[in-house]
DNA sequence: TTGCTCCTCACGTCACGTGAGGTGGC
DNA sequence: TTGCTCCTCACGTCACGTGAGGTGGC
């Protein structure tokens, strides 16, 4: 059967030397074995682990809920990515309101920062394009009815302020 | 003139005490005097001085920075502020790919995500709306026009692959 | 006198990265 | 024999948080 030494196998994933001692030394992923001269040797089934591993990694998840991930399975292992989904949208509305900070500090500092589009362009945007005022109203409906979570986040990413979006969306809600 | 114990000016910025601390230990906020019980006593000016930091440190910039810019004003300046707001829209696409693994990881394990609003949707919701094609293409030229970097920025977030976005966005730009 | 706030270490967190000093494999 | 890869500590990074043990202020 196919084996790997600690390089070998950090190469075939893209990670580093150190992060496969650093999964050895937690307990994550251990070597299946050891040769005389004590070196690591993986083996497939190693391969695999690892594998799932990088995934979750990847998809942010931090190495105890990776542990508790390759443990379980069903429910609590959904409730783990959930949780982390919802961090992520979290994440990225921070992300939005740093975005937003930077470019005043930039226009303060009198650099022209190519202006993020806001509510009033975007509409400006949709009128040039010769879409009505109606069309609108019936988009946002259609975007609070299949994706209510996403017509928040949308809005908000156009800088707009809770209230607004509160409005906006009851409005839209209305039969 | 008004000063501030260390709990005290923590407090008025929304600060710990140890965040305090931590500041004057790396020496980027020191207390102007001391009490004669060695109490740090801050000042006006030193509050001014932690104001701008929490306003920097809100927009993400290392402590590196924030020292950085606290020293230097002016292009220097302005160079440092338009790295981070590039990281950040990196930092948000990352996060874009990560709520994409989640939700197909979800999938995987049976639950029924909120499907994202991908390219299908939103040109259903478009459509649903009563936007027409003609209008959809004038819609894409003005976001080209106006904001090139929120366009892609856009699209990328629909998940279309990056060949694609060029294809659209080379459309779009045409006279 | 009793709390309260302050002080200074020192160590922990998170996910590794970086040497140092030493040994086996081809 | 010469590189090459491996090994095990131990310490560093980043921005703090958390006690422990001790002292002054109201």
């Amino acid at each position: 059967m196919k084996t790997y030494r600690i390089t070998q196998l950090a190469r075939t994933v893209g990670l580093s030397r150190s992060t496969l001692l650093h999964y050895d030394r937690i307990g994550l992923l251990a070597a299946s074995d050891r040769s005389r001269a004590d070196y690591r040797i993986y083996t497939e089934a190693d391969r695999r682990r690892l594998e799932r591993i990088c995934q979750y990694r990847s998809a942010g998840l931090p190495l105890a809920d990776v542990r508790a991930l390759l443990d379980v399975s069903g429910r609590p292992a959904a409730r783990l990515l959930e949780k982390r989904l919802r961090q992520t949208s979290e994440e990225i509305g921070a992300l939005r309101g740093q975005q937003r900070l930077l470019a005043s500090l930039l226009r303060v500092a009198g650099k022209s920062v190519p202006p993020a589009v806001d509510k009033r362009t975007w509409v400006a945007m949709l009128k040039a394009a010769g879409v009505s005022q109606q069309s609108m109203e019936r988009w946002h409906r259609e975007f609070e009815r299949r994706a209510p979570r996403d017509h928040h986040g949308f809005l908000a990413s156009l800088g707009i302020p809770e209230t607004e979006i509160a409005r906006i969306r009851a409005f839209s809600a209305r039969p």
